[in-house]
DNA sequence: ATAATCACTACTAAGTCAATAGAGATTATA
DNA sequence: TATAATCTCTATTGACTTAGTAGTGATTAT
């Protein structure tokens, strides 16, 4: 798996949108503010997003965009693989069967990737937005204590 | 982590290369073919391997190709973050410290992607290609008996 | 009415990938 | 020593991807 600016940008933005769940909406100008993102990108991206039903929109004056669906029922994974496609480290790791192995050598370099998708997967698809507002402000807290004591 | 064509070629040619081990050389010409390689591009992946320190060849006439090191001395980790490059999800992945993390949103996303290359290490600097030839080996009995019994 | 906002499409410059092409250097051996 | 087989090196190419930029249109609160 490779993450490109697109995909970094639209999970930043997302985590974004989930420390706003439920507490209106955040413009395309804010959100890029906040995340550092060239404007007319984040905009190209929400679209994406929006497309792919993890965000909505309203329109006009105050506009802006919220999380579609509850910060729990995303996780990084969905993303991701909406984003940027397949999350294999090459295109074959991903299927259960040997028909297409030409050879055992083959076949033995595929078992590696299949291992590298597994626990890749393992990781992106079980931590969800909600998981990762809670280790932001777990963080966020202890570096606050941590402050105080110095 | 991505996988190129590159990359691959370069695994299953030195895989194959571990199972001639002290065995010769074999020519650009023949580990194309052995690998449905196309022949030229073959010989650009040898040359950077070569530099690499994976291999070594003798020119002429029987000339050929043949592993610089014992098979156990080299993991598919050695080979992918020469041929590929870094094998992080993202760049900041790879480094320890928190320093350039803007905030806190962005140290949580990098601690997924420092998991995800952890576990990623995990697979592909524990496996040598004299494990591989030992798989393979494996692998190649098994399917004989079970083609045999049937 | 108007200004703020999202929506959509097109364009571009730079880089990467997977080859292909061709000329040169070395060496076994007949 | 001539020659054919082999490795060596550099350049080029076409398709694709990436990370934007640009411009126009649609919607809506005030």
């Amino acid at each position: 798996m490779k993450v490109s600016y697109k995909g970094d940008y639209a999970l930043k933005t997302l985590l974004e949108l989930a420390f706003n769940y439920n507490k209106g909406v955040l413009s395309i100008q804010e959100l890029a503010k906040k995340g550092d993102i060239p404007e007319k990108f984040l905009e190209q991206v929400l679209l994406i997003l929006k497309k792919g039903g993890f965000v909505d929109s309203k329109r006009g004056v105050s506009g802006g965009y919220f999380m579609a669906k509850s910060p729990d029922s995303i996780t990084v994974g969905d993303v991701i693989r909406f984003i940027e496609g397949p999350v294999e480290p090459i295109a074959c790791a991903g299927k259960k069967d040997y028909r297409d192995c030409k050879d055992f050598k083959s076949c033995i370099l595929k078992d590696i990737w299949s291992q590298v998708y597994t626990a890749t997967s393992l990781v992106i698809d079980t931590i969800t937005f909600a998981e990762l507002v809670r280790r932001s402000e777990a963080r966020k807290k202890a570096k606050g204590e941590y402050t105080y004591h110095i």
